[in-house]
DNA sequence: ATGTTCTATGAAACTTTGTTCACTGTCAAG
DNA sequence: CTTGACAGTGAACAAAGTTTCATAGAACAT
């Protein structure tokens, strides 16, 4: 994949940024506010790359209409994880790794490479793949066990504004983990839930990827 | 929460898979193509309807920016989002009604308005067989400890025939219990998953609601 | 030197889209 | 019977938003 100029990735990010916190996409005006062009065209060069480049699809004269193309972002290492349904059925679920944030209000593929997370998505080959708007986020390790939430478990996530004392999903050097979110005045911090752990884990920048709504565990 | 009416809801329904099927809103004139309506200002009335009724939160006069109000979509009402990858891969995401304290044989519905959760089903290819009715259900107590199932916990319960091993929902002096089912020989038993509880319940009558597939705990 | 690519400005053209206004019909409650 | 809420038509407007055109400096390889 030709590779993204750091305004181009800035830019990116910031629509995807833009679309977890509204959900909705930023309008070009909003993109060059932001970066404080002085010109739409800046912008729109800049979207055009991204497109030509295959992260980005736009929609041609529709407003605040874009697509992420998350197979793009990012192609390594697959791990097939397998769901049991309520059901006696049961999906087969492939992780797909991914190294940005966030796709489309909707959460996007993420996999770490240690601590905790891969994201669940359809077997499907080929190249249109569609994000729900909540996901399952298979745990693994114990960060968070002292909330109840063990190795195995699922989590479900959803996109959104987290509040002090959620359960998120967050990403930090590029390592997808849950952690609880403690805000003391302007900080932030991340806390996990296990004695064993550093209490409060002090961060600067942090893309949440979703809250955690609630644990499923098949019986 | 004032009610939606049928076609509000269908125009929300509309709006929401427009969101998960393309990652980005419908226009106005989107849903009204969609609906044969031959104003825009049918629609215009209908979203404010849905915004006077707070499920939708509107941008006003930004295109396709919308928020969808997740606490006020809590209608009975099966919610099925269904997407689907290129090949005949699909999984959908059904909310499950969320039934309160198991009163008589039926489950009740009174105690929470909620949609708890939403599972994972797959569409198994061909027969696109309806899932069956599967409800929540509340812990109480901790009979089932051992078995990771906390006070609190609520626990997916399908029916269907038990088979010797599953944890079921039964009704025992009109009272609905979570316990392990024990089959020895032709004599049934059910066995609380705690170490204070007698170890084998026997039972002469026994009404099995269903069978836990799955524990579900809200964070 | 010279062309090419990338990035950006500035202005304008043009399309999309939300919004408003005037008007009609239906249906149920007072 | 009337009032009011609801649902819709049809036309028009203005803001929001995308796209195009002309231009230009910087970086970079030919």
């Amino acid at each position: 994949m030709e590779q993204m100029t750091k305004k181009q990735k800035a830019i990116l990010d910031y629509m995807k940024a833009h679309v977890s916190e509204h959900s909705y996409w930023p309008s070009i005006r909003d993109i060059q506010a932001k970066f404080r062009f002085a010109s739409t065209n800046a912008v729109f060069g800049h979207l055009q790359a991204l497109e030509r480049k295959g992260v980005l699809q736009r929609i041609p004269g529709a407003a605040r209409a874009y697509k992420i193309v998350p197979e793009a972002v990012s192609d390594l290492s697959e791990t097939v994880i397998r769901y049991e349904g309520p059901d006696d059925s049961a999906i087969e679920l492939r992780s797909i790794p991914f190294a940005g944030s966030i796709a489309a209000g909707l959460p996007d593929y993420t996999e770490s490479s240690g601590v905790l997370a891969s994201m669940q998505a359809p077997i499907s080959e080929g190249s249109r793949r569609r994000a729900p708007q909540s996901f399952a986020l298979r745990v693994r390790g114990d960060s968070m066990i002292d909330a109840n939430i063990n190795d195995g478990d699922t989590v479900i996530i959803e996109p959104g504004t987290a509040k002090h004392g959620d359960i998120v999903a967050a990403l930090i050097d590029g390592e997808t983990t849950l952690k609880r979110l403690i805000k003391q005045g302007s900080k932030i911090y991340l806390k996990a839930e296990n004695q064993n752990y550093p209490e409060l884990f002090p961060v600067s920048e942090l893309v949440i990827q979703g809250i955690a709504k609630s644990v499923v565990r098949p019986l």
